[in-house]
DNA sequence: AAAAATACCAACCGGTTGGTATGTTGTCAA
DNA sequence: TTGACAACATACCAACCGGTTGGTATTTTT
């Protein structure tokens, strides 16, 4: 017994974060079981013992995305703001605020999956999907109290803007990823706070 | 002489045309040489003929994606209108009205490619963010033409927003592909537009 | 008409793929 | 002590992968 070995179910933890990198450098595809079982230091046989198929990892690494991102962006100083547009405002401050280092560490899992997969992989565009509503809804939320607190009735919805401000974000990606930068999803998140302050009449 | 054999390079047309439509569907690595021969309908070795690989099919499908919308976009009604911003907002107007049938059928194939070559294959990434800075150029021009027609020195670049607009464009085919249709992207530019307008007060 | 280049094909190759079958080891309840 | 079971590891497989081969038919150049 040189060496004490974790009793907890260490190597599913690890195998999920390594797709978190691997997956997100490389893509869905292009990552190999092997890839996935190198990174977390694990063999093929821990591998398949965690997960039925790779799909299933798919599936779990979207699943445990939302869960982290969720604690993640829960525990976020913005919601700290009594006026629910400064949360909004506030959101996307914190979501510039973590656009550092490289670009396959400040993108999105789920949205770099769900492009892969939305046509071959139903189990796992449904996982991306629920993630990226999800969080949304959370969005959406402080977006309707805003409207209310303003007591504005626009004629497009809380809920639109929401997915309009998550597109903002996964777009910024796409381009940040062409372009080998964050500037463009910096100045993209500009914009789309512009527009909700003009939204809102808050310049 | 039953078959009057065209004399182009029929075999090389027909595997770029496969592979803007297989590439959209199911990404560019699950997309095998095979599965473009076959949609083709060439064999194997006129594929190698033609491109030396395939990172080389890659690239050239992003030159020829290019090649073909900046076509496409050019020859567009929306360039008719003589204020450039009603050119910038037609732009829009036309880019919701091509959302029609399947997703793979609307969405981009650069955006497809890049997110998972960015970091793995830079010849495709270089080839896809060519695309883009040029499509984005082509908005920028109207949107500086604008910009000097209503005397407006905003504090934010004619650029910057045109990439703002292909963030939205690229986010909104992300969430169509999670979502499953283009309901979204007709929202996302809904909200673009309507940004646009209120940047020119033009309500 | 000869020579050279192009366009294409069927068969094949070695390596990699996702996945399986069969151990081995540590833990804990009976 | 023992038996059951979870948590791994090792060895292996058939299918598929990107790419190569040697070859033929056609077109272009000389």
């Amino acid at each position: 017994m040189t060496k004490p070995k974790a009793a907890k179910p260490d190597a599913r933890a690890k195998l999920l974060d390594a797709a978190f990198n691997v997956i997100r450098a490389k893509g869905y595809c292009a990552t190999s079981v092997d890839d996935l079982c190198r990174a977390a230091g694990v063999t093929k046989g821990a591998f398949f013992h965690h997960f039925k198929s790779k799909e299933d990892l798919g599936v779990a690494a979207a699943d445990c995305w939302a869960e982290m991102t969720g604690i993640f962006f829960a525990t976020a100083p913005y919601h700290d703001h009594e006026d629910p547009l400064e949360r909004v405002l506030g959101y996307l401050d914190f979501r510039r605020t973590i656009l550092q280092g490289e670009v396959r560490e400040f993108t999105c899992l789920v949205g770099t999956m769900v492009q892969e997969t939305y046509d071959t992989a139903p189990a796992i565009r449904d996982a991306c999907e629920a993630c990226i509503s999800d969080h949304a809804a959370k969005i959406e939320a402080d977006i309707a109290a805003a409207l209310d607190h303003a007591n504005l009735k626009p004629d497009w919805s809380a809920k639109s803007l929401a997915l309009h401000s998550q597109a903002v974000l996964q777009g910024a990606f796409i381009l940040a990823k062409a372009q080998g930068g964050a500037e463009i999803a910096v100045d993209s998140i500009d914009h789309l706070q512009r527009y909700i302050r003009l939204l809102f009449n808050r310049l």
